[in-house]
DNA sequence: GACAGATAGCTGTATTGTACAGGTAAATCA
DNA sequence: TGATTTACCTGTACAATACAGCTATCTGTC
C-alpha cells in the first residue's frame, strides 16, 4: 500500500511538471508565431472564434463567463475584432441592454485557417506517433479538461 | 485509406482543441489562485526556482534560453524574486560578465509548497481516474512536450 | 599584446492581456 | 413605482514580455 501510494504521488508530480512545462512551450510557441507570418489572429480572438462558432452568436457577458474573463476584457477584445472585421456587435432584441456578438464570414474564414495551420503544425509534431496513441492523447487531454472544467465551475 | 486519413485529421483537430482549451484553463486558475492566497509565487518565479533546483545555479542567459524568454525579462524577473529572497545573485567567477543565479533556501521551501499544493490539485481533479489512466496521461504528456521541444529547438 | 567582434547583463520604452472600479442604461423585482 | 440587479463600456493600473541600445567583459586573430 505503501509504494502504491508512493507511485501515485509520484505520477501526479509528472503531471503537475508537464501541464506547467506544456503550458510554457505553448506561450513560446505563440510569441514565436505570433510575430510572424501568423499574426492573423491572436490567442484571445481565436478563442473567442472558436466559441461563437461552435455555440452560436452571444452576449458579451456570456463570453466572459465561458472564457473566464472579465467582462471589460472581452469588451475590449470584441471591440478590437469588430476593428478588424471579425465580428460584428447587433443589439439584442429580446434584452436592450446587450449586444450580440456574431462571428462574420471573415472571422470564421480566418479561424478556419489558423485551426488548419495548428492542427497541420500537431500533424508535424506527432508525425512519428501511432494513431492510438493520437487517440489515447486526444481522449485523456479531453477528459483531463473537463475534471478542471468541471472543478473551475465547481468553486 | 481515405477513412484513415480523416479519422486521423479529426484526431489532430480534437488534439488542437484540447492544448487550446487546457492553456485557457491552466491561465484562468494561475490568476484566479494568484490573486488569493496562493500570492506566494508567480507562474515565471515557479519556473525559474524549478529550473534552478533541477539543473543548478546558471546564469541569466543560460535560463533565458531554456525558458525561451528574452534575457531582459529574465533580467526583470530575477531582480524582483532577489527582492523577495527567492534568489541570489553572485558573480560568475568564470566570467565577468555573468552573474550566477542560486535558489535560496526559500525559494526552495516555497517553491516546493507550492509544487506540493498543485500536486494535491491534481490528485483532487483527478480523484476519480485509475491509475493507469493517469500513468497514461503522465506519459503522453512527456511524450508531447519532448516533441514539442525538438521541434522548437530545431526551429 | 592589441584590436575587432561577440556575448552577458542591465535599462528604457512599448505592447499586450488582463483586472478592478466606476458610470450609464436597461431590466427585474417587491 | 422605486430599489436592486444586470450588461456593457471606459478609465486606470499592473504584470509579463520583447526589442533596442548601453556598458563591461571575453575571445579570437593578427
Amino acid at each position: 500500500m505503501r509504494d502504491d501510494a508512493n507511485t501515485d504521488e509520484v505520477t501526479l508530480g509528472r503531471i503537475e511538471t508537464e501541464v506547467a512545462l506544456l503550458m510554457r512551450l505553448g506561450e513560446a510557441t505563440r510569441r514565436a508565431s505570433g510575430t510572424a507570418e501568423h499574426r492573423v489572429l491572436d490567442r484571445a480572438a481565436y478563442v473567442i472564434l472558436r466559441h461563437l462558432a461552435g455555440a452560436g452568436p452571444q452576449n458579451v457577458s456570456a463570453l466572459a463567463a465561458k472564457l473566464n474573463l472579465d467582462g471589460s476584457t472581452v469588451t475590449r477584445q470584441v471591440s478590437a475584432m469588430q476593428r478588424d472585421g471579425l465580428i460584428a456587435r447587433t443589439p439584442d432584441p429580446a434584452d436592450g441592454r446587450g449586444t450580440v456578438i456574431s462571428p462574420t464570414p471573415a472571422g470564421l474564414q480566418r479561424m478556419a485557417a489558423v485551426r488548419a495551420a495548428r492542427t497541420r503544425l500537431y500533424g508535424d509534431i506527432l508525425a512519428a506517433w501511432s494513431p492510438d496513441d493520437r487517440e489515447s492523447l486526444a481522449d485523456l487531454l479531453h477528459r483531463l479538461n473537463e475534471a478542471l472544467e468541471s472543478r473551475t465551475r465547481r468553486r
